[in-house]
RNA sequence: GGGCGGGUACCGAAGCGGUCAAACGGGGCAGGCUGUAAACCUGCUGGCUUAUGCCUACGGGGGUUCGAAUCCCUCCCCGCCCA
């Protein structure tokens, strides 16, 4: 079949089911009635090539657009990467090198595999150097005077920068720019962009009228908090899930999250339905554990599989809920000589100090074969002949040997 | 170029001569409880084989002082206002 000859209610829900916002609506069906495959723009950021939950939320929709018959245009801003951040200061935008570029767009690549379709069909692969390694000084200042400030402080971030009075340079007003020429150079006919991207995304479909060319629709996508229930999703905030998380990880870490952001995860994570969702999120009728459990297994098996997610629920109950060790246990040598407690535990790489190892003794924190130590002098010798279970804390456990 | 205000621990932010390894909040860790690595409560959160001890740390360097994150000089960096 070609979907792409009727455009039905039902075809435009699912292109845009889950979006915050699409600039705009009423303009979808005109792309859709082009009859040809729409270029679907994507950026990845190649800094930071660990996939994580958070980017799954688009993804999915891209995956849509791919198996309805469309091109998604990955770009990668290699000539960003390059340049890094001309005031030095942001050590979230390191200079890359052109090899280091390579090895991240082809781990993208990978990881990015697992949801998208990579036939070359169907997911063009671009870099913005292309077009911004000939660009001269002149043509660039062409291309800033299709701007103007007042258009670019309108940005929140720049907004509230300004307000609060914190510095912005003027390479950083390059980068929307750079993007939105992104959109033009591609012939984008959607751009996909979280809602911190929304601006940029905009900015890119304006440009487009400018020079001519019939603008991009912008589809903004939701941000997913973090573990932590706050922040977004980040790789530099540590909340997050990787796609590349062993499963036992990526469960625990779906455990934990506070019982309020299921609702979101389950909506933006998986295709359970909202019928469904409701009744899981209705602690009167569901337990949140059993809930969580439930999201947890179904996004383990969607990047494993069924089996692996069944284990992983397993070991968790196993561990947590019995208190009983993990089926997959470490053996560290230690030596056999006599030696502090608390350096024993820092050089398993358990405390980043022996004044921390000392720390977590004194806290009641620390068991050796089943024996609370609370002494933080401590001396242990560890026999000869036999492996002892050292836990520290509740997730870290190994067995000792001399 | 001038005037003013700033640079403090992982982050935000107090302190403004000793009682400062430095309030408070966030984050992190631990314990209790539990439904779990949720929620809540409590504690800890520079290093040194723990010591009325030493070392490192309040942008860099120098100085005043018995004693400085706190005062002075100088350099670097940032912001605001004026030119």
């Amino acid at each position: 079949m070609h979907p792409m000859t009727t455009i039905t209610e039902d075809q435009r829900d699912q292109l845009t089911r889950g979006a915050v916002e699409v600039y705009s609506t009423d303009e979808l069906d005109g792309k859709l009635k082009l009859d040809r495959p729409l270029r679907v723009k994507y950026g990845m950021d190649p800094t930071a090539p660990d996939i994580h939950l958070g980017h799954t939320v688009q993804m999915r929709m891209l995956r849509r657009f791919q198996d309805l018959g469309h091109v998604v245009v990955l770009i990668i801003g290699d000539y960003t990467a390059r340049i890094g951040d001309p005031s030095g200061r942001d050590t979230t935008r390191p200079v890359l090198t052109p090899d280091e570029v390579d090895a991240n767009a082809r781990t993208y690549l990978d990881q990015a595999g697992i949801i998208l379709d990579t036939d070359p069909a169907r997911l063009e692969v671009r870099r913005n150097s292309e077009w911004f390694d000939g660009l001269s000084f002149a043509e660039t200042l062409k291309l800033t005077g299709q701007v103007t400030v007042q258009q670019m402080i309108a940005r929140d971030n720049f907004k509230s920068r300004i307000d609060a009075g914190r510095e912005i340079v003027i390479a950083e007003m390059m980068y929307p720019l750079m993007q939105a020429y992104d959109s033009v150079m591609i012939d984008a006919d959607i751009e996909f962009g979280g809602t911190d991207q929304t601006f940029n995304c905009l900015m890119g479909r304006d440009l487009m009228a400018k020079m001519g060319k019939p603008r991009q629709l912008v589809i903004v996508t939701p941000l997913i908090p973090g573990l932590d229930g706050s922040e977004k999703m980040s790789k530099s905030k540590g909340n997050y899930v990787a796609l590349t998380d062993p499963p036992n990880d990526m469960y625990g870490k779906i455990m934990s999250i506070p019982d309020e952001l299921m609702g979101d995860y389950f909506r933006l994570l998986t295709s359970i339905p909202e019928t469904r969702i409701r009744s899981l999120i209705n602690f009167d009728t569901t337990h949140p554990r059993d809930s969580k459990d439930c999201l947890a297994r179904t996004i383990v098996e969607d990047y494993h599989d069924m089996d692996t997610a069944n284990a992983a629920a397993e070991e968790f109950r196993r561990r947590f809920a019995e208190g009983q060790l993990p089926t997959d246990i470490e053996l560290k040598h230690v030596g056999a000589d006599a030696q502090p407690l608390a350096s024993l535990i820092a050089n398993v790489g358990y405390a980043s100090s022996n004044s921390e190892a000392r720390r977590l003794i004194q806290q009641g924190a620390v068991t050796l074969d089943d024996q609370k130590i609370d002494d933080p002098k401590a001396q242990v010798t560890i026999p000869a002949d036999r492996q002892l279970v050292l836990k520290v804390g509740k997730r870290r456990v190994c067995k000792v040997t001399a």
